[in-house]
DNA sequence: CATGAATGAGGCTTCATTCAT
DNA sequence: TATGAATGAAGCCTCATTCAT
C-alpha cells in the first residue's frame, strides 16, 4: 500500500513559504531550490505538487486570493459591524501583511506571464464582490443608508484599500494598525456623509 | 583625441529603454544584453555608465521620480488648476501610465534591494512634498479652503493615486482617462467639503 | 494467495508499447516513465520485468528480431514463392515499418551500450541464416539456379535490404510498397542472371 | 578593438568534435558540456557559435553531409575513375567511417525534431546529385554505356551504399576496404550488364 | 505484487560580469 | 572609449532509480 499523502495540504504549506518568500525577500529570490528548502522537501519533489514554477506561483497568488474571503465571511457570520469586517481586509497583522506584500510582490512577475494576469484580474474582481456583500451587510445592520450607491463605493473602498496597502508596505513605520483604522474609518465616514457619491 | 559623448543623455536613453522594458514586458525580462540590444548599444558599454545592473535599475527608478516633479512644476508655473496640476500625476496618457507601470514593477525588486528601498523611500516622501506644493497652490488660487488640513490631505490624496493607479493598471480597460479624471474630482471636492479631515 | 500475471505477455505488450514509441517518437522519447504509462502500469512495476531501462531496451531489441524469422518460416511452411518469403522482409506493412524503424533507431544507443551492440551482432547473423534458409527454400522449388553461391548472395540481399529500407525511411512517399515489391524483383533477378556472383 | 575569432572555422572544429563522439560513443552521450569539454572550450561559449544543442547538431549533421561531394567533385576534376569516385563514398577510411557513423547516429534524433528531418531529406537528394554527376562524368570517359539509366542507377547505388554502410558499421571486421571495394566493383559491373535496368 | 513518495544526478539554457584587444 | 570573447554561477526541469507502505 502506497505512502499516503495530502497533496492538498502540503500544497497549501509550500504556497505559504512561497508567499513569505515574497514578502521577505521578494519574487526574484522564489526558486525552487529556495522554495523546497524553506519547506524541507527536495527539489524535485515540488513537481509532485507543481508542474512548473509557474504553477507553483500561481498556486501562491490563488492562496493569497483565497483567504481573505474566508476571514471576511467569518466577521460577518459573527454580526460584526461594518468596521469588523472591512479591517480583515487591512494589512494591521502580520499575516494579513504577508499576504498583501505577496500580492504586491506578484506584479513583476504579471506583465510577462497572462495566466498570472488572468489571476490578477480575477482577484479584483473578486475582491470587488467581497466589499458589495460587506456594504449590503451594513446597509442590513444600519450602519449605511438604504441609498447607498453600492458599485461606486465599493469602487471608492478598493482603491482606498490598494492605495492604503501600498503606504503601509513602502514605509511600515508611519502606519501603525491604529493609524490604519483611522484612515479607513474616514473613508468610512465618506459613504455615510455621501451616500450617492 | 577623445570621443567626446554626452554621459547624462546615454543615461536618461538608458533609462527610457528600462522603464519601457518594465512596462511591457515586466521586470523579470529587463536584462543587461536586452536592455543594450534595445538602447543600440554593446553589453559591454553599459558598465561604463552603470557600475552594476542595479545601479542600471536605481537609475531608471530615479528617472521615473524625477519627471514628475517636473512636469507639476510646469503646471503650477503656468498658472494652471488644481485639477491641471494633479492631472500630472494620473496614468492618462501613455508617458505617465508607462512610469506609474515601471514604478509598481520595481516593487518585486525592492523587497530584496536595500538600495532600492531607500529610493523608493525617497520617492513617497518627494511625492508628498509635490503633493504640498500642489495645495499650497491652491489655496493661493483661491481654489482651496485657506484652512484646509494639508499634511492630512496631501497623504489622502497620495493614497488615492496610489490606488487608482493599481486599479489602472490592473484593468486599464475599465479606466479611460475621463473616467481617471471623474475619480480624482470626487477626491478633489472631499477637499473642500471637509477641509480638516 | 498470489495474485497470477503471464510475465511473459507483459513483456511482450511492453515491448510493443517500447518498438511503437521509437517508430512514432524516436528513441529519445523512450523513458521509463513514458512506457509505463503508455502501457497502463506505474513506473516501478517496470522494474519487476526488467532490472533496467538497458534490459527494457533489450527486450524491445529482441522482439524485434524474433518477429520476422516467424513470419518468414510461416510463408515458407505454406510454400510460398521466393518472392513471398522475401516480402515479409519489406517495410511494405505498417508493422514492418514499425519493427524497422525501430531497428534503425537503436542505432544511437548501439554505440554506447556493448550488451546492445552484441544484441545488433546476433540480429545481424539471425537474419543471413533467414535470407540463407529461403534461398535454400527458393532453390528446392527451382526458382533458382542450384549452383547459387548463397553465401553471396544472402550478403548481397542482406545489403539491399537494409539499403532499401534506409530509403523508404527516410521518404516514405517515394517508395509504395509495389515499388518496394518491384526493386525487390530486380534484386531477384541478378541471382537468377549471375548466381555465381 | 575586439579579438577577432573566425566563427567558421570554430563551428567547422566543434562540428567535427560533434561527429567524432557520435561515432564513438554514441549520439546520447553528445552533450553540450561533453561537446565543450572535448573541444577545450567552456560550455557556454558554445551559444556563441550555437544558438541551440539542436542546432549544434544540425550544424553537425550538415558538416556531414557537405564534406562527401566536396571530395568526389576533387576526384573528378582529377580525372579519377568511375570506381576512382565513387570510393570516395564509401566508409573505407576513418574519416569516411566515422561521418557515415554520424550520418547513421543522428537517426534516433531524426524522428524527433521536424527541423533535422527535414536536413536529413536534404542530403538524400544530394547524394542523388552527386551520384547523377558521377555517372554521367563515366559515362563521358567512356566507362559506362551511353544508354544508361541514370536515374533508375543512381538510385540502386544509393540503395547499395546505405546498405553497405549498415553492414560495415554492424560488423566492421568483416570488411576491410578492399572487400568494400570488391562489393562495390560488382555493382558497378551491373550498370554494364544491365544499363536499362 | 504493486504503489506513490522521494531522491540525486545531470541536462540545457541564460545571466551578469570580466578580460584582452 | 568600445568591442566581442569568455566564464562561472545559477535557474528550471526531467530522468532513472530506490524506498516505505
Amino acid at each position: 500500500m502506497p505512502l499516503i499523502v495530502d497533496h492538498d495540504e502540503r500544497r497549501a504549506v509550500i504556497a505559504n513559504v512561497v508567499k513569505e518568500m515574497i514578502a521577505e525577500t521578494g519574487i526574484e529570490s522564489v526558486t525552487v531550490r529556495a522554495v523546497a528548502r524553506k519547506a524541507g522537501y527536495s527539489s524535485t519533489i515540488l513537481s509532485h505538487y507543481f508542474r512548473d514554477k509557474q504553477h507553483l506561483l500561481i498556486s501562491a497568488f490563488g492562496s493569497v486570493l483565497s483567504e481573505t474571503p474566508i476571514r471576511v465571511q467569518a466577521a460577518m457570520d459573527a454580526g460584526g459591524s461594518l468596521m469588523d469586517c472591512l479591517e480583515e481586509l487591512l494589512p494591521n497583522t502580520p499575516a494579513n501583511l504577508r499576504d498583501w506584500q505577496a500580492w504586491f510582490g506578484f506584479w513583476g512577475k504579471v506583465t510577462h506571464d497572462p495566466e498570472l494576469a488572468a489571476e490578477r484580474l480575477a482577484g479584483l474582481e473578486e475582491t470587488q464582490k467581497t466589499l458589495t456583500g460587506i456594504l449590503n451587510h451594513a446597509i442590513n445592520r444600519g450602519e449605511l443608508p438604504a441609498d447607498l450607491d453600492i458599485p461606486f463605493h465599493s469602487n471608492r473602498i478598493q482603491i482606498f484599500l490598494n492605495g492604503l496597502v501600498s503606504m503601509v508596505i513602502m514605509k511600515p513605520a508611519a502606519w501603525s494598525p491604529d493609524e490604519q483604522r483611522a484612515a479607513l474609518l474616514w473613508q468610512i465616514g465618506l459613504m455615510r456623509k455621501h451616500p450617492q457619491g
